[in-house]
DNA sequence: CGAGGTCATAGGCACAACTTATCGCGTGCC
DNA sequence: GGCACGCGATAAGTTGTGCCTATGACCTCG
């Protein structure tokens, strides 16, 4: 089986309640409109709901947010703090929407794109939003698959844009590159190579047993090449098609992984996982791009998107 | 009155539905455990009660997430994607619950820090998530306060340790540089500096009414001094307490304003606002720091939180 | 072939949250 | 100075959602 059954690191802070969305986007509401009512208004609830609703945030939270008057409601000093975590979350959550809907509309979208999991699962989204306060009219389809698979799909036409993170590049399409990546090599923070002094080399990370994605996948791919020298690396100790366990897998103590910049980041901030040098000779760089094909003209809305990729 | 009565550049994409983030963690869950009911144990609700809101999940989306079978539930390809979003909220909820937390045990935390508003809310709460997945037992109490505040609360002990970003750093306090920050000016998006084709000068940004932070002030504090060439900023459109209603303003057209890059990564992100370079005769970097006394030995848990900040 | 795991279904209950209607109260206009 | 308007709070009633316990159907493995 694939799934870890003991898995599970975090051990019990569970109590923690979370808030509920709708009442941070109405505590972001009252910021922007100065009134209780005004916020009502505009998220479609009465004006009681939005009174209540406030409340029972405020309630839960333990804290006073907004100063009630009878001219309207101003947030307080915490108020305003809290404020803005909230819509840290409700943009995390807007993404994810986006995502949703575009996952949603796979195949009715006015624009269809594919995309490799990474590519995917941390910059698309953030695109999707910012592509649909600028043109809120386009409706996009996505497609999720590795990085073969996007090029296959964009050969056949069905999706007008790819987005690959393989290091191989196809001559039959045309490419822009919108974003870099690296890889890293990540442990469980009590592994020995946590300890180490010098960079790790090429040569002992191609003979240690990994965690690693799937073959064709683009992480693979760049790793697969990047230890070409040393006879690629050797038989992993577990493979699979998702991040998320894989992580799990690293943390947990099974083995090393080598895995996207991108996947890890909030892993590493967390110290659920920590990083390996690697000397310079290894090159776990990799260029994220945009594909098209060579003989049809990019429709508005990819070209759209397209810009807005090349300026992140 | 200080708020906008007009606001709300959001025309009307309301019919978007939130999620909801109990459900999204039981996704999550259900992702490490591989098990629906593993997955509501481990939450504290009835395995019929995950089944149920794993359902109702998938309803609202209109997606199958995970694919059941006899032996247990394992995600599907669109279920990795959308595991990966949602832990993306879910990370950005626990910054805020983390927040919040701190906010609420003012008094009684074993470790009482206070901050400047531009560091509490953009970089703290990640600060916190990491320190309780570290040291789960920690109490941390947060104030939130300005530059000038955190360090009179520091000087009578009212905090452990305070954070700063007021380019004047106090002699009489130990401080530590925990991050660097960069001014912006930025504009709506039609105005008309957006098409100027030379970076913007002291002098004309100087004598321009701008939308501003209130005086003392960290923001403030770096503008005035970038700006004491030209004889300091002229007088402000507005003057206010916390960053959304200018953010709000500066995109309505009101005037120019000059934040954090911090404060406004996200509406640069979704071009709500656009940043106008500026010369390199402006300094407008500045150095985000921690301070505490001379006198006191830092306890540990200030010490682990300062060893934190200084990775990021 | 039985035991132990999985998830789904059914019935019943409780509470959370929304609605409409009304009130109290400041502000500002005339 | 008085009156109307807009704000938020309160009250009462209703709906619906989500949970629990109990049970059933199914697959897998020993």
């Amino acid at each position: 089986m694939t799934s870890n059954p003991s898995a599970g690191p975090r051990p019990a802070d569970r109590p923690r309640r979370l808030p509920d969305l709708n009442a941070l986007e109405l505590l972001v509401t009252v910021a922007e409109t100065g009134s209780l009512g005004r916020a009502a208004a505009r998220l479609g609830i009465s004006q009681p709901a939005a009174s209540e609703r406030m409340n029972l945030l405020e309630r839960r939270l333990g804290l006073q947010l907004v100063h009630r008057s009878t001219t309207g409601s101003r947030l307080t000093d915490t108020g305003v703090v809290v404020n803005d975590w909230a819509r840290q979350v409700l943009e995390a959550a807007q993404a994810l929407a986006e995502g949703v809907d575009a996952l949603v509309s796979r195949q009715d979208g006015r624009l269809q794109i594919a995309a490799s999991l990474t590519l995917a699962e941390h910059l698309l989204p953030g695109w999707l939003v910012t592509l649909r306060t600028l043109s809120p009219g386009v409706h996009v389809g996505l497609q999720v698959a590795n990085s073969q698979q996007v090029i296959e799909a964009v050969r056949r036409q069905d999706a007008d844009l790819g987005f690959i993170e393989s290091p191989a590049t196809p001559r039959d399409l045309r490419t822009a590159v919108v974003a870099h990546d690296r890889l890293v090599v990540v442990t469980a923070p009590g592994h020995p190579w946590t300890r180490r002094k010098q960079p790790l080399t090429g040569a002992e990370l191609a003979s240690t047993p990994l965690v690693l994605r799937e073959a064709g996948s683009g992480t693979r791919d760049t790793l697969q090449r990047a230890l070409r020298a040393w006879n690629g690396p050797c038989e992993p100790v577990l493979e699979l098609g998702s991040t998320t366990p894989l992580r799990a897998a690293a943390a947990g103590g099974a083995a090393p992984a080598v895995l996207s910049q991108l996947a890890v980041a909030d892993d590493l901030a967390a110290r659920r996982l920590v990083e390996i040098p690697t000397t310079d000779d290894l090159a776990l760089q990799r260029t994220l791009r945009a594909v098209w094909r060579k003989d049809t003209e990019l429709t508005d809305p990819a070209q759209h998107l397209l810009r807005i990729t090349r300026r992140s």
